[in-house]
DNA sequence: TTGAAAGCGCTAACAA
DNA sequence: TTGTTAGCGCTTTCAA
């Protein structure tokens, strides 16, 4: 198979290389006919632009970077699928590729960002579950590179972002609860460098608060958001002397792991316990019972983020740097009135 | 910031871009001496080469591209996440980055492998969940172009490929329900034109056929692979006049949908009925009951993928060009004895 | 051991 | 309206 360039079209139509560049760019000094002629050969000859060359010409990649910080084999956070998703589609919608890849957080992964900056490989990054001390926005902003995040920071939020208010989700949850006589009300966390964490720590305890519910060390537990970890949180949890009546878990996943700990304790989860979750995945509608959680958008908000992030990178104006979602409580049967 | 090339360092050091470019690749023609000079200043400078150039140079990409198949905005799959961890992995390890892009199956999804090809965007690709007429595969055989794919194809099955072995893993599953005392067993299968549906609804008939179970069409259900199908298509069996003791998924987030709709039927999965999924994705272990399903090394297979293709980039000989692999049977909870 | 020069395929300033 | 030329940053002959 012999590879058609520009060259190859120019010496069947008899124009230079120059001319068939243009006309294939449709610019608007290149005679009619001429540019006919052009995508006529071109087509029959399947022609297809070396992407490469345009790049190192343009110096842009029309590429967006995407590193997923991922943690051992048994990754599979539906959170992530669904996000890439969002990204990935209309990344294609606006004509750009999407290089993922996937680093378990630490030095390497911050050095993939830069070696992806330093040899401008995208054009920019979208950047996911940010973190307290984040040396990947630190790298990004020493180098000036756009990048746009799911998630804010914990103190310099001067870059664009798309985040949920997890603060106002949770005092949702709490007020659920309690509206459903509970005050008992355990916490599993996630790790406490990770954003998110501090702002779902922080509804979960303002909401106790409102209710004037006192806080409880003991019912505060960190996980590491995986199933297993939420199983073995809750077992420790309902391992207490004075268990609590319902888990808010920080993450689906956890409260999946939660469930399960319950229900193998013989607890009917709904009716003896409540348990809640946090990102409404698509499992948390069909798990049994079906998981009262916060919804987040997050196929949209992939498209949002990547959007915002072409913006930036086209030099165009952001309608909004800062966008805070608003989410949802979907109340489903894992949560029930307390039960004396 | 300034971009440092190799021109750049050339005027430092006072050599010639010839040179700091053989020096920087190690070529055994340059003096340590300068060899050393150049690298200490490429160091202090940050120079990072340009990776285009060096592709339009070198015409390959070092890049492999991993097209999703997916289906609208719900879309997660923890399946492909835990798949794309182990390609992406892989491919770092080996050096090469990962191109990925989402497309729902059909026209424009092979206008992207095409482009992708003709483009010479990747050195090659991961191809996903083959297909009974599969035009991905035609496609990328007709430009001789490198692939690997995950999973067999109907006919023809002239390429390197990992797959496991679907029927005999159906037959495992059939075995242990029969062994329970099951007779009236269904079915839901993915939709036909996957290529790993054909080999698990094979299973399924000859597990039954081996047990002289007739098959019945009406335990027979095709669904779209989501927890959504597997409910509908489960509640559309458990009406039946006569409705099966079993339910046979042909992958675990169908199950999932099933298990909800016998719970919401009342019935207590793993007892009253059974039901088994296929794959083994983490959440199997904690839905409850815990999935009886089959276990398939998703990770593994990902990077098993990843480095067959590599390998046959770089024109190394494959130890194997088909690797079926016999997965395992993982009993859990959610299938038990008939009980009368 | 080093450098000059060509060229990968493309775009764009400038001339004609 | 078209072609000539230069150059993006790199690798790789070929000469020196």
């Amino acid at each position: 198979m012999t590879v058609v360039t520009l060259k190859v079209i120019a010496k069947a139509t008899g124009k230079s290389i120059t001319t068939v560049s243009r006309a294939l760019n449709d610019y608007d000094d290149v005679s009619e006919a001429t540019k006919e002629l052009v995508r006529q050969v071109a087509a029959d000859l399947g022609y297809v632009p070396n992407i490469f060359a345009q790049r190192l010409q343009k110096q842009h990649t029309d590429t967006i970077g995407l590193i997923l910080p991922t943690f051992g084999p048994r990754f599979s956070d539906p959170f992530f699928s669904e996000l890439l998703a969002g990204v990935g589609n209309r990344a294609a919608d606006l004509g750009y590729d999407l290089l993922v890849a996937t680093r378990a957080p630490g030095e390497e992964e911050v050095q993939a960002y830069c070696s992806m900056v330093q040899g401008r490989q995208v054009d920019g990054f979208v950047l996911v579950r940010t973190r307290r001390k984040d040396a990947r926005i630190e790298c990004l902003k020493k180098a000036d590179y756009p990048f746009v995040a799911f998630g804010r920071a914990e103190e310099d939020n001067d870059f664009p972002y798309v985040d949920e208010d997890g603060v106002y989700a949770m005092r949702l949850v709490i007020q659920h609860l309690v509206s459903l006589g509970h005050r008992r009300i355990a916490c599993i966390s996630p790790p406490p460098d990770l954003m998110f964490a501090t702002y779902r720590s922080q509804g979960f305890q303002d909401g106790l608060a409102e209710a004037g519910i006192g806080a409880e060390d003991l019912l505060f537990r960190v996980g590491d958001l995986t199933q297993r970890d939420g199983y073995e949180q809750a077992i420790v949890l309902l391992d207490l002397p004075s268990p609590p009546t319902a888990i808010v878990s920080c993450n689906d996943l956890m409260a999946f792991g939660a469930m399960s700990a319950a229900q193998d304790r013989g607890l009917v989860v709904g009716k003896d316990i409540s348990i809640t979750g946090f990102d409404d995945i698509p499992m948390a509608e069909y798990s049994h019972p079906s998981l009262t959680t916060i919804h987040q958008p997050i196929y949209q908000i992939g498209g949002m983020v990547c959007e915002m992030l072409i913006q930036l990178i086209r030099g165009e104006a952001l309608e909004k740097e800062h966008i805070l979602l608003k989410p949802e409580l979907m109340v489903r049967q894992s949560s029930g009135l307390l039960t004396v």
